[in-house]
RNA sequence: GGGGGAAUUCCCGAGCGGCCAAAGGGGGCAGACUGUAAAUCUGUUGUCACUGACUUCGGUGGUCCGAAUCCACCUUCCCCCA
């Protein structure tokens, strides 16, 4: 099977320019393709990870990968998609996260020579000349069909500044910029990107008479049509300083089953074929999809070593035996003690497993707190350090939340 | 530049000078039911030393015994006119 065949059955594809053209050029290893990738925190998450899988495809198929890091157009912020405008990041923040970005990134794609680069837009894009701009490329835009794009129509309520209405022009610099600079001829991203992504095309025919290409990825939505890889306290990093290997296996192995095979379809690498086998799979049979998708997302992002930790601690919190060594661990010291014991709220806080001592407080009256397998239900439950290091220490929080405990 | 309107808790949104930690909905959390799923039902959802106290209604001052509510100024946003 062809890359492009392979992207199209993983349901990867949203929109293209010209099918057949980026079709050939994809599958013959001749596109030099570009993805951009604000820096507005300083970790990826999983929506930029299956751009990452995306670039590492192409390249496995002798593509040339172009990441670009929006150092430039991080200072002006994408509106797309977003009902209220960004926080206007600082220059020190932009460095420190481009920074931490390349990091991440090349776990997945190769960067040794002439296989990929990385770029920042910032180095063009600070010097550029506010009058030699209007005058080389804003000529180009008609302001028009600017406003027609989906991106800014959503923001025409809540009011859209003159800053983030260049970001189109900004973006479709870059991609004009890289082809002339890196004969980059073609450009992927989100789905939200596509009016951007369509002004650096239209920019380059209309500057230099070629043709460009743009293709977007679907963007990775549950059923209920929210976006995947947030939750209510953020998004799913890829930093495991961030969010551990253990919730990250966890949010996965939790999706729902509307969507496990779409997850391991979009974001694996398992072949086809194999996934096609699980189509049939219906009630607690999905339950070991699910434990694939967790297992080898987490593999992928954090290692196979992690991987097995992260199942392991699973099994055994939630269908018994298994190693207990793995699992999410909080340790308390002396000064947590106060004459000689520790109350169970104290013990919910200091692990992380409640954000206030009143949730914490909550949790136990309504019954959600289980210490070693026993539900407690006294508020004024309190241990000595003896207790707690007796054996296994397990606070249990809700069905989900679990923390061993360790005195030292 | 002129005129009008808005800012409330995680989000949307109600709010009479005291009965306001602030209606309702969404979301979150917990319980029941389950398959670590979904749906449903119930409880809960500012903080703490939790029958009490403290801090919150864009900001700063003021009026008042008492302000989310009234006044002044400031900030930000929306709408109409130019």
């Amino acid at each position: 099977m062809t890359v492009f065949d392979e992207l199209k059955a993983r349901g990867l594809i949203a929109q293209l320019t010209d099918e057949e053209e980026i079709k050939s050029l994809v599958n013959n290893g001749k596109a030099t393709f570009y993805i951009g990738f604000d820096p507005t925190a300083d970790s990826l998450h999983v929506g930029h990870f299956m751009a990452l899988c995306l670039m590492k495809r192409l390249q496995m198929a002798g593509n040339k990968p172009v990441v670009l890091i929006g150092g430039g157009t991080g200072m002006i912020g994408d509106p797309s998609g977003r009902s209220d405008m960004r926080k206007v990041l600082t220059k020190e923040d932009i460095q420190h996260n481009c920074d931490c970005f390349k990091k991440q990134m090349s776990r997945f794609i190769d960067f040794s020579e002439g296989k990929a680069i990385m770029v920042n837009n910032a180095d063009w894009l600070l010097n550029l000349n506010y009058v030699e701009l209007l005058r080389e490329v804003g000529a180009c835009f008609s302001v028009n069909n600017m406003l027609r794009a989906e991106c800014y129509k959503q923001r025409m309520a809540n009011g859209l500044s003159f800053l983030e209405f260049n970001y189109m022009i900004m973006q479709s610099y870059d991609f004009y910029y890289l082809y002339q600079h890196y004969g980059c001829n073609m450009q992927f991203g989100g789905d939200d990107q596509w009016s951007n992504m369509l002004g650096g095309t239209e920019l380059i025919r209309r500057k230099l008479g070629k043709d460009a290409y743009a293709m977007t990825i679907t963007l990775l939505l549950n059923s209920e049509g929210k976006k995947m890889g947030k939750t209510a306290s953020g998004a799913v990093w890829l930093d495991p300083e961030k969010t551990s290997p253990y919730d990250f296996y966890q949010y996965w192995r939790n999706v729902g089953d509307a969507d496990v095979l779409k997850c391991i379809r979009m974001l694996t690498f398992l072949p086809i074929e194999e996934i096609e086998k699980m189509s049939d799979w219906e009630g607690s049979k999905l339950n070991e999809a699910k434990d694939i998708l967790a297992y080898e997302l987490t593999s992928l992002v954090h290692g196979k070593e992690e991987a097995d930790k992260a199942r392991e601690a699973s099994k055994a919190l939630f269908s018994g035996g298994g190693n207990l060594d793995n699992m999410p661990t909080a340790e308390l010291n002396a000064g947590d003690f106060s004459e000689g014991s520790i109350t169970l709220i104290n013990i919910l806080s200091k692990a992380k497993l409640v954000s206030s001592n009143s949730e914490g407080r909550r949790a136990i009256e309504q019954g959600g707190v289980t210490v070693n397998g026993e539900k407690i239900t006294d508020v004024k439950k309190t241990y000595t350090s003896e207790e707690i290091n007796k054996e296994d220490f397990i606070v249990k929080r809700g069905k989900k939340n679990f923390a061993k405990i360790i005195v030292k």
